[in-house]
DNA sequence: ACTAAATTTAGAATTATTCTAAAAAAGGAG
DNA sequence: CTCCTTTTTTAGAATAATTCTAAATTTAGT
């Protein structure tokens, strides 16, 4: 079994802040100072890839990471900052309504946040 | 205003394939054999802030572009695979459920399509 | 303890995207 | 139309995130 996999998964459970590949490295060095980027790289592909931990593809920034317990996101459009719902769930709405087996969903809500809307404001009275 | 802004959002809302930058600027080439990818980039991005396409985030490949008109999406874990669905509109229900006004909603379902399965079978078989 | 398979390492390589500064084009105002 | 300002485009360098490669190390199984 890998050296690596188990702190990783911890590190990225613990967090509630959908940490980048970068962040657990960071957070992962303070334990093994020798580890390389390739291998955090490597282990959250692998915990992906076995459904062990979420991934977040996001505009404008990289890659995040996240428990798998099902829970939504609310995204502000402006700054990318993201927040933790939790939504009722719509697996069986959702499964209802297509052919294939759901795997899991994922459920961004959009908006944007007070400060991103004082900048828009500004814009928009040039 | 600008040269290439209404020919790029026609591209991008006629193809019902969810283009990547490079697409369209492959595509905007064949009108305007001179246009240079920056320029792409930069109406792609005008275009979807100010909310006149749609920006699609997706783990490992890049960013992919898509008409504004609510519709959903089916996305295979295996190999990325995009489909459009057309599901019920949540917007009532989730703006329900949240204090903030919801700009819009990104609803992905995940799921394994058949080819991705069978690899799946095979390695497990190892 | 021996061998095969999986993981890690170091660093190069690749890919997607943004940045920079100068040139060109577009949008008024008179 | 002409002058001036603002916006957009260009060319190419730069950056950022991630993957790849091949060798070394670790792990697991017999």
């Amino acid at each position: 079994m890998s050296k690596y996999e188990k702190k990783i998964q911890e590190i990225v459970e613990a967090s509630r802040s959908h940490m980048t590949a970068e962040q657990v490295f960071d957070a992962l060095r303070q334990v093994y100072p020798k580890v390389v980027r390739a291998t955090v790289y490597n282990n959250l592909n692998r915990l992906w890839e076995t459904g062990r931990i979420r991934k977040l593809s996001m505009e404008g920034s990289p890659d995040r990471y996240d428990r798998i317990a099902r829970h939504d996101h609310l995204v502000c459009k402006g700054c990318g900052k993201l927040l933790d719902l939790d939504l009722t769930d719509l697996t069986a709405q959702l499964q209802g309504q297509i052919e294939v087996p759901l795997l899991a969903y994922d459920l961004k809500l959009i908006y944007l946040c007070e400060e991103c809307q004082k900048k828009q404001n500004k814009k928009e009275g040039e």
